[in-house]
DNA sequence: AATGAATGAGGATTCATTCAT
DNA sequence: TATGAATGAATCCTCATTCAT
């Protein structure tokens, strides 16, 4: 008796061999042969998950994103005041990236190619706000914006005051160009508070 | 009337050639073959002016850091306050980023690439600071942070709170997913001071 | 009944036509994708069984080693005199280069490329003695040698006197520049006999 | 007044230029503009002294197969016993061969391509004898041959006798492989004799 | 006569995808 | 269902030769 609906391991295998390596090598240092040699499956079966290399990486692309988003809601109160609610998020947001170098070199990766495009527009286009593709702190800028607690300003605005900063440091940490503690985080984060607040 | 050293003209196409095609394609989207049909050359002049596409495109990258430079610093006086020419320097160079979106595109892949990466830690390394390849805002935020005008912490994340947000948005803009007037730029400018300094 | 290590058909079909093509327009006259047309395969097959140009020539020589080697030996009766013996040898060794004119001209090239060199200065380097890369007359050579028998002179010498006449006579049979029939080859080999002998 | 019939200083540095680089490169390792470079004078400039790389490279043989037959030549006493010229030539030509290696080089390369069968034919065709371009050992091992000196074998035969051990063993002390003295040497022309000798 | 910029066919190699087993 | 051998278009780069100056 079979389990019904759970995903097959061997595609779970096959995600995660691209992530180790388009991780260090980026798409283009990734050939299917490799993964499938590193997912310890035939080449053949990618293409049995997968309709083609680029839907593999979408599908890595929406599966990391759905673990980031449950990391980054972790633990979130959505009683607190709304500041400590962002500071917990960006907390946990920032760490995230920190500890998960292969999931954020990946994204680098894929906001920075025409895959990265695709989704980044469909994203608008959908702009009922609160789909499953958002960021959690989406509603909270716009909740934020409107008790007159963050900025006037739209919302990609105010999430580009957020998200570039960390984006950035994320990868010079990772590169090895700094190194930042629990303390000099949480600077960073009041920062960008400071940025978005009124 | 001999002019001393003339860049030839058959390089400055090839340079021009590969901006437009890795603005649009990135990297890997360029092959040498479209670069040298769209410049009007054969294929083997490209190697006659570049050694490889990689110094190519190293070259590329010199360029429009020079001019970048230029148009950024453009009418910055030295003796104003450090705000004034923080916000002087910001308006100038998202400006500059939005008005030349091909630079902008171009970038964005240089410093997503093994090639960035090597610059960045070239720059990392030489940390005597004020040397040509800088950002000018590196030395002024500096400054700002000797004053105690901005916030005690590392020129990296002063630069990280300065720069991410407007790349993030620079990208947005030109993806027609945002407009940003000029009302609207100065208030990001704005957001972006708060969040540097003290 | 399952053959143990069966040779994939499609690797000697390419090896073939390697053979094919280089005994007549040498390494730079044979480009992989004439090969790979000759051999009846795709371009892309040649670099599954091989990891390059390179490495398909060097298994080509190898393989034709072993042939050759083989066919030298044939008939050897370890207990006649050297003289005889010496004589079988090179019998054989003329002869299968005559009948074989796809392997001595591909030889020739290999002797004379980087290839070659490196493949000798191997065999000089591991003068034990002996060993299985040695062409059969070596050892021969060298028990002449010491029974006094042959001159008192280095195995390469010794070696030179012998197949120098060989090589040169090869080259001119090919080229359809004389005939040697067996009359003619058997006083061809006593004159080397001649050369080598005390 | 200029000189009437001087070979152009020009032409003579193309062709050293190009001895020294295709003697450590071979013929595709020695690009035109590499021996225009070398040579110092411009890539056009072997086009108007030579129609094609590959004119050039006869050229260059021509060239130095009529300073080795000069230097092979030196000091030949035609009223000598046989065997002592035989001797006299081949002590020439072996220390010609070692003392000069990119000659030795050149001539090995060339014998093994393309250009070098279609000299050997050429030579074949004309077998009129005593022409230019022969080997002076030609003249001599025809009137040992007929004195009833030499073995009754073909000139082809006896040439290989006696150049077989040459060629191999100056490539091979070019390589480094071995040492040869002059005592050595003669020792090894002693061999060659016997070859030949009745 | 001399130059060297310009050319593009040709060559080795990679890799996403297919399909027979 | 799973495999991996086979494919060939695509890519970067070289180099003999031409021709305008």
């Amino acid at each position: 008796m079979p389990e019904p609906k759970e995903t097959p391991a061997k595609r779970t295998a096959i995600l995660e061999a691209a992530l180790d390596l388009i991780a260090v090598g980026g798409f283009h240092g990734s050939p299917t042969a490799k993964i499938a040699e590193k997912a310890g499956v035939g080449i053949g079966s990618i293409y049995r998950y997968f309709s083609s290399k680029e839907d593999l990486i979408q599908a890595l692309f929406t599966d990391l994103a759905e673990k980031s988003r449950q990391a980054i809601m972790q633990d979130l109160d959505n009683s607190a005041p709304i500041k400590e609610q962002y500071i917990h998020l960006m907390k946990n947001t920032f760490q995230y990236l920190i500890d998960n170098r292969k999931v954020a070199a990946f994204q680098e990766q894929y906001f920075n190619s025409p895959f990265g495009f695709t989704h980044k527009r469909d994203a608008i286009l959908n702009q009922a706000g609160g789909h499953a593709g958002d960021h959690p702190l989406h509603a909270l800028l716009d909740k934020a914006r409107k008790d007159k607690i963050a900025k006037d300003l739209p919302w990609h605005i105010l999430g580009a005051l957020t998200f570039g900063p960390i984006i950035l440091l994320v990868r010079d940490i990772h590169a090895g160009l700094i190194t930042v503690d629990a303390r000099m985080r949480d600077k960073i984060i009041a920062a960008c508070w400071d940025a978005v607040k009124r």
